[in-house]
Order: structure tokens, then C-alpha cells, then sequence
DNA sequence: GCCGTTCTAGAATATTCGATA
DNA sequence: TTATCGAATATTCTAGAACGG
């Protein structure tokens, strides 16, 4: 998309648009181990650039400038800018080539090793809105993240946010196809699921705790907003690979871990048992309940700070958040055939039971960590 | 494929291959109706031709030649030999053009309607075998033609020849993909199974009695040997396409069908209920179950002589059956906008009803015909 | 699409394919009236074209040759043949212009009379297909046929063909999208049906006594097979505008019927206990029945020979007849996954129910008769 | 090098929404 | 107003590609 703009000459940027930069860190993994990223709030350099040539064709692609970073980032990550104006983004500097820009929206190319913005410390899209001249009113990314707010609580053991709440996992495939993806989407396939995370760019983790896991730089727990920059595939062949080198994959328990609910900045939120969401300036209001929790997630591993502070959380406090976006999706007026009573038991019962060890190493999304084990199909 | 075979003079034909082509007759598929074969073991004529054409671009298959078949096939059918030498067939007249051939290992091409060889009379591979320089010790083909032999009576519910013995179905995904996969291969999705399938120029039957079902010109039960034959689709590009002609996918049921045992020419085969798990030649020993069949699939059609079996089916069961059919969206609780209570009243009555639930949603190979109802994900 | 082959030379035309080209009918709309033919399975001249040039740019469709007809037809309305070859359709003469290619495949041009072909006595499609490279297994079209047969009888209050079987009626949208819709399409919205119908080409009635019904040269009752050859638009910009001239309108009923049962192919199917569906070959003759009639369509106005033989139906017959279709469907070797008797149960208690006059005159899809009473949605 | 497994992309149809004539 | 059309997204099936054995 916006491949060929590192080439093209630089002035006339928008400086209104500042506000969107405030604070975004980029984490280049290494082929070793895990890119470890232990401050945030971080405002970075970055300097204008045109937005003249955006002709992205995959022979500009292939030539590369060399890399000049702006900014050294730490050891372990690099960071820089970059500037989020309409379908368009701009990369700053030539340190972040085309692969990187493509897994902005769509992804990163073969062998590139996986690059990891954080885009949590900037707004919601602000001056941009996707086109909505035709398709649905609500595009893929916005419903998934509506689903896993919705199921945060009676599902947790099927899909959920991870600890870090930068990736989702599907933990459970047989049952998300048969009980909550069809209150979402009108798939009846998995893969047709998977379709669409390829579509807007997410990507896969294959390994270490989060294997199986989806992940997309602007889609983060809490931030629905944010899902407004992320972009559909559109013309072919623009597509991302899945990312040759899996040890690059980044790691998200050394990032700051994702607030559960909607924050704009901070990352320090109060864990305790019965935490006030703090004021959010986005739409979606959280709403207060008193539930206790059922189960806890048991087969990730633990992990710093997010999950220290999962872990006091009261389960009242987990239990009500689910129930409260269940209502919010309620609220919102979606229109969900609901199965039938019985489906709706079952859901219940089952998130009510300890799991079972099977259940528990039923994770067809984690192939390469327990593949015999997987209930995918 | 069988490129060079294009540039190749038109003479010299091996003659000592003549035993392979012992009777190979093809089916091309008619769209008004099936295509009606009564008789079989039938030799044919045939005369080498230059394999002019090759090349496969869509303008070269768009201006065809018109046909001139050297043997007239009976109404509704016709026939005409190849040569099956190592990883080429040839086609012999001209009414076969190349995509034709393409069907033969990898499919067939856009608009080309299905044609059928039936190669269930010609011997196992003689002069040829697969190349075994690398890979597996048993590929794909055989290692599925094992595990078909293999639960061939305990687990005929959920995979099966169908009675033709030219296809086979996955009639339950779910219990496929978690008791009968992990038996005999190493994939976790149902995907790579299909993937596979694909890689080996399965084909898909969309329509009819079949629906779902993937078949294979040189996959007949019994003739493990056969599977020598198949091979692996090597370059990209080359692969087939779904055929797009439905109606002219080939209709086993006026081919001669395939004894379960391992025979050369008798088609004559007992279907009843308790049939014997005939010996099973190759080295994976076949699982023993002690579990009862449940079901037999009882919505494929009767015919021939396996239709006896079915003919247990009462009339009120088949118009069950069609009206069933009315029902298949609702079923599968599909999330449509909902009217008010009245729809939903009716809704949840039919879907009480004594169906299992299991069953009803167990047939997620069949898509198109039944798109709610499918278990697959 | 072959605008070009009109002027392509000529030679070298495969005269197998003659069959094909039996009787093509074309129907020329006056501006007056309409159209009448009394006669059919008539075949017409046609002269032979090359192959060649199928290039179907638009620039090509909007130059085009003085017309010159091959044949000159009776007054009221004129007739030519055309070549229907694997995705090509050929002009025989120059008569028929551009626009009326489009309305072959997608309708016709806005101000541009509509020209109906009878094509219910050319087989079904004979060395083409639609691709179904992607996307889903059973397009459209096909689906629409399938639902309009499945619901022959219990909810032909809701949905049905025409008496002349060239068109098909939603007589109730409210119901249509809430019972009938879900159980054959995703669709939540009868827009989104509407739309699908333009996509294919389909026309919409909007005077006389068919106003608000859809018809399509291809969509013919009983004629599944023809459906194949229904294209989906594909590109933008090439389909057609609602006729400007609404005084050219086919009228179906001055053309031959189509028989409920389906013709040109093997059409005897045993019916169970009653009727035996006479096997027809041609599509004029109307079945006779002696039942008498239980619901007629009651805001149809009676015409002709159709209607007179749909009122000696007997309800026993009506029934049966619809069962009977469900039979087909069966017996067709359609693999549906059941939806449970309860199904059948209530749509056949609602359909047996008296209709309402209100619910009858309840027509959304009539808009230019009953624009108040509409139900739509 | 061949084969098996997995993830992702291509391609076609399907569904929806808004615009338009 | 109404039906149709453009355009965007959604769903499905199949193929490409990488990697490991």
C-alpha cells in the first residue's frame, strides 16, 4: 500500500496529526529468543513524509533501500513512528521497510522477521474511519472484538484474550464452531474464520505460551476503537506469508501487558477485587456486576505483571465483566438466534465445570506445542 | 504433466503397454441426466495421436478442434483408451482433450465437464511404481486405502465406501478427525486431510447422492494396488480446479461397482448390514472395535443392488426425508434475524424433535446440500 | 460476451452440437402489448460460426454491425438461434443486438424491450459450467430452483412458480424472509435476495397479472439443469437497468407453459403410492389431474390453458404433486441431512390453515398492484 | 528428493449497505 | 418511491508455499 513511499520525497505532512503518534514502540524480534520491552508509554521521533507514491507493486517490494533507523531502539527491539492517516500509513523511516508496513495492515513477507508496534498508547482512529459505503455495518475485526468481550467470562475456556491482551486464542475449535461462532458470523467453518484473520492481517504465533494464538498490532483488549485502522486485504497478491521465522514471533509478556478494560494510555490499572474500570473515552461503556467467577484460564502459563494482577483479581470481578458485555452486546441490539435453550445450558454448565484434562489439552490451535492432543478438525 | 507429450511426434507408441490398457472405459457426464453404462470390460480401440496440445493455456482449450472420435461410444457415453506409462497418461483421440488429462491425476479444468475412467479392470500397476527415492514409506493414497479397508465395519458410519466402491465419504468429521485420523495419519485437521486429497487429485462429488463424497479414477475399493498410480501433484499451477460442470460429475451408479474384496472384474458384491471386514493386506493392522454401529447412513439414496439394504427406509421416511430438507437452515441454529416468537415457537419445536443431536449435525461434508447441518469447522 | 463473433468468419463448426440449437425461441417484446406465441419446439435456421472470437470487451459490445436478420419472424415478435457453446453464446444474426446478449446472461439495457428466449426445449448444459473454482458449491440459481421445487406445496402461499412455470412469484415477503429464506440462503434481508436475483440476471415483472414475479430465460420450472448456464455478473458496470419499457414484458402466457415436471431428459419417476408423473419430454403438455383444487392462488388472474388444468388439480393431487417433487428430490439422490419431522409437521399445519384474505392480498413483491399492502420487509 | 503437515493466499460466489436513476 | 447497481465485506473451496522428516 503504502509500499513505494519510502522513495518518495518528504514535506507537507499534516502536523495535526501528532496526536495519533504519541507513543508508538516497535519491537523487532530476534531469531533467537524473545524481544524483551520492559518500559512503554514511550513518545518516539518520527519525521514527516509524503503520501505521494503509494503504488505498491511487489517488485517495488523487493528493492529495498538499505536500512537507515531514525531512532536505536534498545537492545532486543527498535522503535520509530509512524504516521496513521487514513487507508494510509506512512512509514518514517527506512529502518521499517514494505514487509513491515504490510504487517500493519496485512501482515509480514516471508522470512521478515515479525515486527511488533505498540500501538496501545494511541487513540482510536482519529481522522480516519473505513469506507462504509457498502459491505456490513460491522466489519470483521470490530465483531471479533465484540465476541471476546462478549464471551470474556462463560467462554474463557473456548476463546479468550490472553493474559497480555494482545492475542486472542481460540482454545477450544470444536466448540467456538459450534457454539459461538454462530452467534457472531454466519461461518460455519473454521476455516472460513481463519479466512478473515488472514484477511485483516492478523498472524499466527507458533510458538512459546501463546502458540495458536492471533494476533494484529491494532487489535488490543479494550481498544475497540483501534480496529477501525486495521484494513481488509484488498487486491490480491498483496497478501502476507505466514512468517518464516517463528523465533522472531514477538513476545508479549515482555511488552506492558493490555488493559482488560478500555484505557487510552495508562497501563497501570488496578487489579483489585473489585476494581473500578476507569473513565473511558471511547463508546463502549463497562458496565459494574457482581458475579463470581467460575474458572479461571488453567493451562497458560503465568507471566509477570498481567498475570500477577489476573491472579487477584476477585472473581466477582471477572464474572460480572463477562456477564456485563454479554448485556452490552445484548443492549447494542444485536440480533443473535439464540440456540436454543438447551445450547445455552450447555455453555453455562460446561464453563461452570472444572475442566476436564482433556478439555484442558484439547487446544487444536496450538499444533505445534500439543498436536496429538488438538480438537481441531 | 504430460507436457513433453505435446512436442512428441505422433507415432511410436509403445505397444508393450497394451496390457494396461486391458479395458479403461470413460464416462463423460451429460447434463440432462447421468451418464448410463450397462457394461463393462469392455477393450477398446485406440490409436496413438500426437499429443499436439499440451500446452495449457485457457486460449488453446477454448478453440478446441471438433472431435472425431475414433470409437463411437454407445448414447450417453463414451469411450476411449490412454496409455498409463509412469506419471503420463496419453490420450489416444482427440475427443480428449487435455484437460481431460489433467483430470486424470489432478482434476480437470475450468468448464471441462467431469470425465470418468474406469480403471477398475486393468491391473494393478504394472510397470510402474511410484518412486520411492524419498518421503514416506506408504504414502497417501495407499495409507487412506488401508484405513478405509480398515473400519470398514465399525466405523462405517463415519467414514465408508459408498457402496459403488468409486468414493468414499467422511459422514462425521468430528468423530473422523478425532478416532479415525490420529489412527492412521499424523494430521490434527481435517484440512490436511483434505489438503491431501487435493495433492492426489481427489475430486469432490457437489451433487446427488454422493454429495460430499471424494472419489478418484484409480482409488477403487480393493484395488489397493491401483494407488501405485496416483501421484502426487509435483509443480503449482498444474493442479485441477473444482470441477465446475456439478451436473456432469460422474454417476457411479450406472458404472459397474467395485467389489469390496480385492477382485479384478467382479462387481458383484454382498452389501448387507453385517458384512465382513474382508483381510487386509497391508502392514497396519486393522483396529478392532467393539463398539455397535449406530447408524447407517440413511440418507443416501438406494440403488442397485445395495438399495436392498436401504429398501428398509419406509416411504414415510423418505418424505421425512425430503421435507428434511426444508428444515436443513434452521436445524443447525443459523443466525438469521429473527421473527418474533411465532418462528421461534416453531423453530424450537422442530429442532426438539427426536433427532439425535449428534446426527443431525454430523455432515459437514456436504456443504452445499445441507449447509447448516454440517459438523465440519 | 461474443458481441465480436458476429463479425468472425465462419467455417469449421462442429455439427454435433446441432442438438443443442433445437428450438430457440425469441420473444421481442411490443411496445403495445405483448408478445404472443402459440407455438413451440419449433427450430429455427441458424448458420454456423467459428469459435473464434469470444473477446468480450466492452468496447466491442458498443460497436456494432447493422443488423441483419437470418430470420424474419411473425409479426409480433421474431426469432433467431443461437449457438450455446461451453461459455459462449453465439448471434446467428445481427438482429439481436447487444443489449439483447445481456439480457441473455444479465438482463437488459435500460429503454431496451425486453427479448425473451424460450430455451425450455434445449437440453441442459452440454460442455459448460459455471466455475466453481471458489466460492460455494451450489450457486445461486441453483439454490433458488432447488427451494422453488422444495416448497412446491406447503408453502406455495408464501413462494411459487408461475402457472407457466417461467417465473416465480414471492407472494408473502414477510414470510418468505422469515421461513422460507433462512432454510436456503444466509441471507437475513430480502434485499439481499433481490440482489442475488439481479446478479443473475433476473428480471422483474411489473405489469399484468405476473407483476412482482422475477423471471429469467434460463430459469425455467423443472429446468434445474439449465441454471448452469445462468453467469453471475461479474464485472461492474455491465448489468442491466430495470426496463425503461414496461409495456414490453414478456407474456408468459402466450408462450408454451412449462411443465411442472421435468422435461428434455429422463423425466419418469415413480411418484410412491399415487400419481405417475407421465415422463415428458416436451414441455407443453400440462399434467391433468382429477382432484379438486384446494387453494388456488387467488389474486392470479386465470388464463388459458394453464390455469384451466391447475384448476381440475385436487388437493390430494396438489399434495401429492409437491410431494412428489420432494420425491424427485430423493430419489434424484439428494443427500440431506434431515432436519427432523417436526419441520414438515409445522409447515404443514401453517400451510394447510385458510388463508386470510388480508395474508392473500399481501404481496410486497407486487408493489405497482398492491404497493399498501405489502408485506415486505 | 519426496512426502506430509500446516498456514496462508487466490478466486469465486454471497451478503449487505448506500447511491442512483 | 422503487428497483437496480456499485462497492465493500463475508464465506467457501482450492491452491501455493514453507518446513520438517
Amino acid at each position: 500500500m503504502s509500499a513505494s513511499s519510502a522513495s518518495s520525497s518528504a514535506q507537507a505532512f499534516p502536523s495535526q496529526q501528532d496526536a495519533e503518534m504519541s507513543s508508538i514502540l516497535e519491537y523487532a524480534g530476534q531469531s533467537n529468543g524473545h524481544v524483551g520491552l520492559n518500559t512503554s508509554n514511550r513518545t518516539n521521533f518520527y519525521s514527516p513524509k509524503p503520501a505521494l507514491s503509494v503504488g505498491s507493486s511487489s517488485d517495488e517490494r523487493r528493492s529495498r533501500l538499505p536500512p537507515s533507523p531514525l531512532v536505536t531502539p534498545p537492545s532486543g527491539w527498535s522503535v520509530h513512528a509512524r504516521q496513521l492517516e487514513g487507508h494510509t500509513d506512512w512509514h518514517l523511516d527506512n529502518s521499517c521497510d514494505k514487509s513491515d508496513q504490510r504487517s500493519f495492515s496485512s501482515g509480514s513477507k516471508r522470512g521478515v522477521p515479525h515486527i511488533y508496534h505498540d500501538y496501545s498508547n494511541i487513540p482510536d482512529a482519529i481522522g480516519y474511519v473505513r469506507k462504509k459505503t457498502g459491505g456490513v455495518t460491522q466489519p470483521f475485526p470490530e465483531k471479533l472484538h465484540e465476541m471476546l468481550e462478549a464471551v470474556e467470562e462463560d467462554s474463557r475456556r473456548i476463546v479468550f484474550w490472553l493474559e497480555h491482551g494482545r492475542a486472542f486464542l481460540v482454545q477450544k475449535p470444536k466448540e467456538f464452531t459450534a457454539e459461538i461462532m454462530p452467534m457472531f458470523f454466519k461461518q460455519s467453518k473454521l476455516t472460513s474464520f481463519q479466512r478473515q484473520l488472514n484477511l485483516y492481517g492478523f498472524r499466527r504465533i507458533t510458538q512459546g505460551p501463546d502458540a495458536g494464538a492471533y494476533y494484529h498490532e491494532m487489535f488490543l483488549r479494550g481498544r475497540i476503537g483501534l480496529c477501525q485502522r486495521m484494513t481488509r486485504q484488498k487486491v490480491k497478491g498483496t497478501g502476507h506469508k505466514q512468517p518464516a521465522d517463528a523465533s522472531s514471533e514477538p513476545n508479549f509478556y515482555e511488552m506492558p501487558s493490555i488493559d482488560p478494560a478500555p484505557t487510552l494510555g495508562t497501563n497501570t490499572f488496578a487489579s483489585g477485587a473489585l476494581t473500578v474500570v476507569p473513565p473511558i473515552k471511547s463508546s463502549t461503556e463497562p458496565l459494574q456486576f457482581n458475579a463470581p467467577v467460575i474458572g479461571e484460564p488453567q493451562n497458560r502459563p503465568s507471566h509477570g505483571f498481567v498475570l500477577g494482577a489476573r491472579n487477584e483479581i476477585s472473581p466477582g470481578m471477572q464474572s460480572v465483566h463477562g456477564a456485563a458485555h454479554l448485556l452490552q452486546g445484548i443492549a447494542s441490539g444485536r440480533n443473535f438466534a439464540l440456540p436454543p435453550a438447551s445450547t445455552q445450558a450447555s455453555i453455562n454448565a460446561s464453563s461452570l465445570l472444572p475442566q476436564s484434562s482433556g478439555d484442558l489439552l484439547a487446544n487444536s490451535f496450538l499444533p505445534d506445542i500439543a498436536p496429538r492432543n488438538k480438537e481441531e478438525v
